[in-house]
DNA sequence: CCATTTCTGGACTGAACAGTCAAAAAGGAA
DNA sequence: TTCCTTTTTGACTGTTCAGTCCAGAAATGG
């Protein structure tokens, strides 16, 4: 055996995507990833491979986070309505933060299939455990049952990616709260 | 008196919009620029000043062209839903290429105040037109008297940027037409 | 036809970039 | 301890970047 690293690679990570998503993979430098990251230039690079890399690591590991917490808020509400409506509050109180899965969409659309399939896989997962609950909900009235619980689930992350940007933009709490309404409202 | 310009400065600057929009500021080369304009890069520098505000005459012009598109198809229907239905569609059927002004936002936020400048101009002329229409439709009974027009309008701009994002994420014209639907469903 | 300005093209500059190298330091196993 | 392996560190490399400079050609109006 040999030396141990002497950094967590998932707090590495975690520094990447606080820079990733701020400025962007070509805004963001590989010194400052150096800076964020709190480790030698080396080490990223041996544990990381390079830059793009790197970038698709933080990608998957805040899809895999972001997934999860949405879940969790989905699934949090006594009935199936109350977990969306907490899912679309979580959206409304973190939005201060830009989000990594949009910037990543926003940069490089459908020029890197890499990258698309780790945005495909998170969409999959999210958009099953959504269409879930909604069917759930339409089967006690709470959402319309003439609609398509699957185009239902769409316009629920769209709205997501909606307020995300309107805050990215500059949009106030009340503002976003007033989207995540007319998101409810589309659907009840 | 000497030499006349020999390129349309406004022809120019679609070709950079081009370029800008397809691969982000930072992902956008001088050299990438030259190609898209057809112009010398001493013509790009003397006309331009330098890379930022070739950036910002792009987005401001992007941004005056959308916005008199936007209007003149919500003047457009028959009825003000019509108009309303004429702009979605036409955001549907020109989702695939990427919004400058979208790929702005996420990639500066709110980092840039000459660029938010621009943003927030052209969001107001949007709105006010928007909220006049949606006022208009409410008289008649077309949308929900019981909503804030100005509320109404803030969400129909979020469907928009919700759409361009889903199409650039890869969305087919199937589920964006469908997004636009829920959109139209939340304030009627 | 001359003076003036602009366009073109390429060569150039200094800085910033992504990525590499090699020596020093640190851990574990014998 | 000693030896081997891996991490760390900071200096280094070649490339690309934004922006400048220059010289010649082209076009306009006086």
């Amino acid at each position: 055996m040999a030396r141990a690293k002497e950094f967590d690679k998932e707090a590495a990570v975690d520094a990447a995507i606080g820079a990733f998503r701020e400025h962007g993979f070509e805004g963001t430098s590989t010194g400052m990833l150096v800076d964020a990251m709190r480790i030698g230039r080396q080490s990223l690079y041996d544990t990381f491979g390079d830059k793009w890399q790197l970038y698709r690591a933080a990608v998957e590991r805040y899809a895999a986070g972001e997934t999860e917490a949405h879940i969790a808020a989905l699934r949090s509400g006594a009935s199936a309505l109350d977990g969306i409506r907490a899912m679309l509050a979580r959206v409304v109180q973190t939005a201060g933060q830009s989000c990594l899965g949009i910037g990543s969409i926003c940069e490089f659309g459908q020029s890197r299939p890499d990258l698309s399939a780790l945005h495909q896989a998170a969409d999959r997962r999210l958009k099953r455990a959504a269409t879930e609950r909604i069917i759930e909900a339409q089967a006690v009235g709470e959402i319309d049952r003439a609609l398509s619980a699957v185009a239902v689930a769409d316009f629920l992350f769209a709205s997501v990616a909606a307020i995300r940007i309107a805050a990215r933009g500059g949009a106030d709490r009340a503002h976003l709260q007033s989207l995540s309404e007319m998101t409810l409202r589309a659907m009840t």
